[in-house]
DNA sequence: TTATCTGTATTAATCATATAATACAGCGTA
DNA sequence: TACGCTGTATTATATGATTAATACAGATAA
């Protein structure tokens, strides 16, 4: 578990979306336990109050659960994983047309902005 | 001169945003003045010295220049105007793909949900 | 010359966030 | 039973970014 911190957000927040692509992403499996506040907050040197925040945001959202004092799980919920999922998706195109929309550009030429882009990282990662 | 602040970003921060749209977006002529400091601060109903950390933002971005004590005015820098859109959408589409990087979602079907929502967007305008 | 605009600079106050220090209760186990 | 894990909650403090208050200097016009 590691997470390079920007200055800008609060780290609870990049803490939560981290959990939010990793489990997006399908790199834990329904009802897998997570590491615990403290834990966590040794992992990433960050204090177990803000780590217990991240966690309960989480909660919150159904992303987790916590059944007495064990550690908690990632739900066994598969709707929310996929809205999730979804959430993701067209938040980020969301704010991308948002974006875009006062520069006036030809929706082809942002679409093959985008596929060069895509490609791009889709290289980096091989 | 009207912006719907949000609560999340700084004052400042919008303040530019905005003026970099509608400057990428064509609504000033090379050159032209824009309202004073104060001015702005009474439009907007902030305190001048937000819309001096603005201006001066765009200053140092070489958006604005000022000479003597008359209101600053747009750059006549057309350079700086291309890039500035160029910014805006490579920005805007570096975030989308980072934003989606994590979910693994096809690029087609990526591409479906960005024209659907860019038309759905332009209907609305007229 | 006085008033009123400019932009600019300095300092103070405010606020959200993060951190920290503690405490409490439940549960398993050595 | 006692220890060491869990999660949870409360309160206080520190810090940094943002905003606000105030002052100053230059220019223009009544």
């Amino acid at each position: 578990m590691k997470i390079t911190f920007n200055k800008r957000d609060p780290v609870y927040i990049q803490v939560v979306q981290h959990f939010k692509e990793q489990i997006a992403s399908g790199k834990y499996e329904l009802g897998q336990e997570i590491p615990s506040r403290r834990e966590l907050a040794n992992q990433l040197k960050i204090n177990p109050n803000t780590a217990q925040r991240a966690y309960k945001e989480m909660e919150e959202a159904g992303l987790i659960f916590t059944e007495g004092n064990n550690p908690s799980r990632i739900t066994k919920d598969e709707q929310v994983l996929r809205n999730l999922r979804t959430e993701l998706i067209e938040g980020a195109v969301d704010r991308l047309i948002a974006a875009v929309e006062p520069v006036n550009i030809p929706i082809d030429e942002l679409i093959g902005l985008i596929q060069a882009k895509y490609e791009e990282q889709r290289g980096e990662q091989r």
